[in-house]
DNA sequence: TTGTAAGCGTTATCAT
DNA sequence: ATGATAACGCTTACAA
């Protein structure tokens, strides 16, 4: 026969509602919907738990009501620089908000975003953001049965899940080739490092660029499967020379590799811009600081994160943005690494 | 006269238990403790669970357990490189284990920590996770007044809450100051940005190592407290010239503003390490990569996140770490930058 | 090793 | 606008 346990000492809804001199679910309905009080029970439930500093207990809420206030979070890295930018931007939407966060890392893998995504949605999340377009089609299966809001970010597509915001990575790349053809280079390489969907669709849109001029040789193009970094990039500008020694610029697939790059050369004594160009993607904060500056595809993270959050807690909160489909664009910034002088 | 629910159609732990032949108490035990059930029970529940696609409630557990699987994680900040390598290890080591992450930001606000404190302990969670040891007041006897784990990360200190986990900053920074005197500079500048408790520690060990050498000057020394950057390392290094045109070395509280210098000098065509040497904080990966390469202090960050959740996860299942206090030390990694020529 | 009974703190449902 | 009642799905406490 089952005993009494010994009780907790927190103070639950029922001790508020006990000396506000309420039913325990008038003071609940204090806490979710104060409007619906009257104005007297109102002040009277809030004073009482401001006195017993009353807080609710999120599992028992989560268990009467069979819904969270959590929202899932699936970023494929935490190390690229891009993601802490996003990440800040949707922490600071969700901190003045009821909701957390439950940030998981599918480390590049849909296989184990198709897991975190069952885990997740297990515990039936208040909402979701995803990275990118490319789930797998169980995922996707999975995602469409959901009765949650689902934001995709870092890029758009015609058919999301539910609602998307990003940009286009192709046009990106296409608009940086754009400019170095405007700046008269030619032998424009390529390189690309992880290849992950996105950097994929940044290759698509420099091809596209290059066989529009013309201009298009397998030979510029150089990636790896290898996880990005500065060293990198300056390992595979080195290969790109060796493929095609007479390359006059340089599209990097990130900042990261653009530095590299910018290293590699100094190393070398080349001679930027005239006699390589340089442009990196992303535009993070160093591009404007090097010597010389680097020319770079600025991105809209932070907004992104922000944007995708808030679009989640609208959509919870009944205001469904009427766009499911957001282009938050990229402006291609133009500076000394890929300028030529008059 | 509270009518029947519509219950939703989730597997419950009841149902399993059914189709297993046992009580609900023998499969809450599988899931467990599998050790205390007989192999017969053991195996049905097994196949009955998996037969029904059972997914634990975790709001119920919390809610009759009155503890959660959560470990909180407080961080200053998600823009800084450091607290990603960080926050990798610290995913990595629970990934494989039952705990799930809250993570939080605190915006290097005390105040702010203070709160999410709260926060996240009116929830009862498993461990804790916080980054470094200038708590308020408030928030260390709020912390030492929980019952669960609680480690602090970055740093070492002589009176963890409960444990610790880091490397002396004064130390790291007397080293390198240490090993620029050996290379015979004298004239040796401080820049910091953001003037964290950590940084402020780090300049505390430059002072200390400056004083020693009689080298001591405060016009040496250049801070502020906007958030570090590339370019940011650039205007302090020129606001350090314009104060001791005579200096002769930069130590830079970390390595953004290392490479902010760098440029700086090639813009000023300022030969390094001949007539300026470099060196910066943190060892991140594109250092061992630059014009010329630049000497830092390495340390160990993902090392610390991944034992800082081992620590905490061993803690909980009653494996106390015999050693509370783990300092995982720092190496002054020379490169051209600070080393002169024979 | 297994089971019984009670209870965790909240909210859904229906009634007033 | 407010309340009575019965869940929500699991685990603790004890007994056998």
């Amino acid at each position: 026969m089952g005993r009494k346990r010994t009780r907790p000492d927190n103070i639950r809804l029922t001790e508020v509602a006990e000396l506000a001199g309420v039913s325990p679910i008038t003071a609940s309905r204090f806490f979710r919907n104060p409007e619906a009080l009257s104005i007297g029970k109102r002040v009277r439930v809030e004073s009482a738990a401001k006195e017993l500093g009353y807080v609710p207990n999120l599992a028992a809420r989560a268990l009467a009501s069979q819904r969270t206030e959590v929202i899932g979070v699936l970023i494929p890295s935490f190390t690229n620089n891009v993601f802490s930018d996003l990440l800040r931007g949707i922490y600071d939407a969700f901190e003045s908000s009821r909701y957390s966060i439950q940030l998981a890392n599918t480390r590049y893998s849909i296989l184990e975003e198709e897991k975190l995504l069952r885990l997740f949605l297990a515990q039936k999340p208040a909402g979701l953001i995803v990275t990118g377009i490319d789930q797998t089609p169980e995922s996707r299966i999975i995602m469409q049965s959901v009765d949650c809001p689902i934001v995709q970010i870092m890029e758009i597509g015609p058919d999301p899940v539910d609602m998307i915001i990003g940009f286009s990575h192709a046009d990106a790349a296409q608009a940086a080739i754009t400019h170095l053809l405007a700046q008269g280079y030619r032998r424009i390489g390529f390189l690309g490092a992880r290849m992950d969907p996105r950097v994929q669709r940044r290759l698509a849109g420099y091809q596209a660029a290059m066989k529009a001029a013309s201009l298009f040789d397998s030979r510029l193009m150089v990636t790896t499967p290898l996880p990005t970094s500065v060293t990198l990039g300056g390992t595979l500008f080195a290969d790109l020379l060796a493929k095609a020694p007479d390359t006059d610029a340089v599209f990097c697939a990130n900042d990261d590799l653009a530095l590299g790059v910018l290293f590699e050369c100094q190393r070398r004594h080349i001679a930027i811009p005239k006699q390589m160009a340089i442009v990196g993607f992303n535009d993070l904060e160093f591009m404007a600081s090097a010597v010389p500056t680097l020319t770079s595809v600025r991105t809209n993270r932070y907004e992104m994160g922000r944007n995708a959050a808030t679009m989640v807690i609208e959509t919870i909160e009944g205001r469904r943005p009427e766009q499911p489909i957001v282009d938050l664009g990229f402006t291609v910034i133009e500076r000394q690494s890929s300028v030529r002088e008059p």
